[in-house]
DNA sequence: TTGAAAGCGATACCAG
DNA sequence: CTGGTATCGCTTTCAA
């Protein structure tokens, strides 16, 4: 059987609040008595239960992280800023992958409170308002990352898409683009929102026209990207740049040029978004906005930390500076 | 302040101990009684607290998952397998990211351990083997995933590499090359091993002749598959094909061929292993050998959940076949 | 069918 | 400095 408190105690002739306070390095202790119990403690392989120590107040030190996808590229790297971070301060991250659905979202979330985490990091879309309500009555701390809701004061963590979308806007433009086109997911994204906007702001400020007709929506997969990017070369005057809101999205428009023949990056240039690993496998390597991942789950972490120690601390929003990152997929228009 | 099973008790005008045994419906209740009971926990919003469940020594419903690196996206779906499967008996799982080093294993074993997981899977490589004894020692269940040990007794779960090995030769024997080459990783893992045995093994099969200057040894990164690849390509009598010990060397090695002139798959044809989701976005789309990754953490999660009922079954090793999957990096040799 | 009470393993307060 | 002891929230006999 595993040794307990008890054990120690009863091995080192002490009571255990002699031990507990060894332990922790509360209260006074002789120095020797300390080591002595620090011995016998070693010598029984003596583990202290964070259950136990849970169940008295402390905390678990555990964090729930829910994302849309752990096998995600993206969201893994995500997991692993965050996991990084949180090991070091003694921490540990539970997955919770809910695959954009709320009723996943709802279990994962009411499973997390039963384990009593201390804490959730939200990196995925939340349709259903009340369920960061109930969070809040709850008082579980939560912060966003990499998402963002206006309906309720929250920390949150963003990459500034609006400046990623700027930043392409002005790499293509640059390049002497002017018929350029936007691939983007779901509009109920706000950062796809967002980063559409920036596009066409830095167009618009370097005035390059633009026209809306140029968007196509699709679904954030490679297969939708390649539907999507085959509708924008199908047309009269095929873009000469895509800017796609995601990786993805820029695979699937890579691969859909490739079948129709049009060459990347001679006939068209393409810029992706999240740089993920994917963006440097690609045939061309693929120029893409990339989000200071590190970073976000980085800051994150620390909110989420500032959150427990000060419970009723403002609410904060971080914005963080994409970069952006050319590769071989976009040169001079011709 | 959350609800307790004393508030709850209350409320009900019952004990505490019948408000338990409602919950988990063991004992005898009357109907009523529990259905009152139920409607109360409901307007309390009560969670039972699975910390303090614990305690009195149930399951902490809690594992551990140990594997290099969540943002590697083989493990990531690896995790993603896991995780499913857990999430459906209740169970979440926690993730280590080692980047394979064994005081990173130690810290987060121990870590694991003071939580009370009910149980590790392991998916990282772990040189020192008094860790897996001392989880044996302490009675800790744990299972290996796509990783062994021959040094100790444990339930595993891995891809049939030797067969993998196999399909890859009989594929590019089968198109008429003869001109092999290996791009491996290091020969410490057991699994690239296996592969090559079973690729050589298949190519003497069907009469092919292979010689072991042919096969170049690398780390495991793009990078380092890149130059391997280099070396091969700048022999007098280039390979025709290559086979390489994971989707990363592939691609590597595709680079390579694109920067020496060499056309994949026209000039090169090249196979990949773990068909992770990068070998459907490269190009040409890498054929690739593929884990069946889902049933591996079906398996090994039921695996774990029978070592927790059944503590002293006999350890078993389950085998799964891999598959080729065929895209467009090989083809018939000129 | 229900309830009283004894733990589970640690922390923390209050005496000594 | 050190040691009792109450307590955290729940499960589990054992009686009633």
């Amino acid at each position: 059987m595993k040794a307990t408190i008890y054990d120690v105690a009863k091995a080192a002739g002490v009571s255990i609040a002699t031990v507990s306070n060894a332990i922790n390095g509360k209260g006074k202790i002789s120095k020797e008595r300390r080591e002595q119990i620090l011995k016998i403690m070693e010598q029984l392989d003596y583990q202290p239960s964070l259950i136990a120590s849970a169940l008295v107040g402390k905390k678990t030190f555990t964090l729930g992280l829910l994302i849309p996808d752990i096998s995600n590229p993206f969201f893994g790297e995500i997991a692993r800023a965050i996991e990084d971070q949180a090991h070091q301060s003694g921490y540990s991250v539970i997955i919770c992958s809910t695959d954009n659905k709320d009723e996943r979202v709802e279990r994962y979330i009411s499973l997390l409170e039963q384990k009593s985490v201390d804490g959730i990091i939200i990196g995925t879309g939340i349709d259903n308002i009340e369920i960061l309500k109930r969070l809040e009555t709850r008082s579980i701390p939560f912060v966003m990352i990499s998402r963002e809701t206006a309906a309720i004061a929250a920390d949150t963590v963003v990459t500034d898409d609006y400046i990623g979308g700027m930043l392409a806007a002005q790499h293509l433009a640059g390049l002497g683009h002017r018929r350029l086109a936007i691939l983007s997911e779901n509009l109920k994204v706000s950062s796809s929102r967002e980063r559409i906007r920036g596009f066409k702001q830095g167009l618009s400020d370097l005035n390059v026209p633009f026209d809306d007709s140029g968007i196509v929506i699709c679904e954030y997969r490679v297969e939708e990207g390649r539907r999507g990017a085959d509708e924008l070369l199908s047309r009269g005057d095929k873009p000469t740049a895509i800017f796609c809101c995601n990786d993805l999205l820029a695979i699937g428009a890579m691969q859909a040029a490739k079948k129709s023949g049009v060459k990347v990056p001679d006939d068209l240039s393409i810029v992706g978004f999240d740089d993920t690993i994917l963006a440097g496998v690609t045939d061309p390597p693929l120029t893409s906005v990339a989000q200071p991942i590190e970073r976000m789950g980085k800051q994150a972490f620390e909110l989420l930390i500032d959150n427990l120690v000060n419970t009723d601390a403002v609410k904060q929003r971080i914005v963080l500076r994409p970069e952006l990152v050319v590769r071989q997929s976009t040169q001079q228009a011709r």
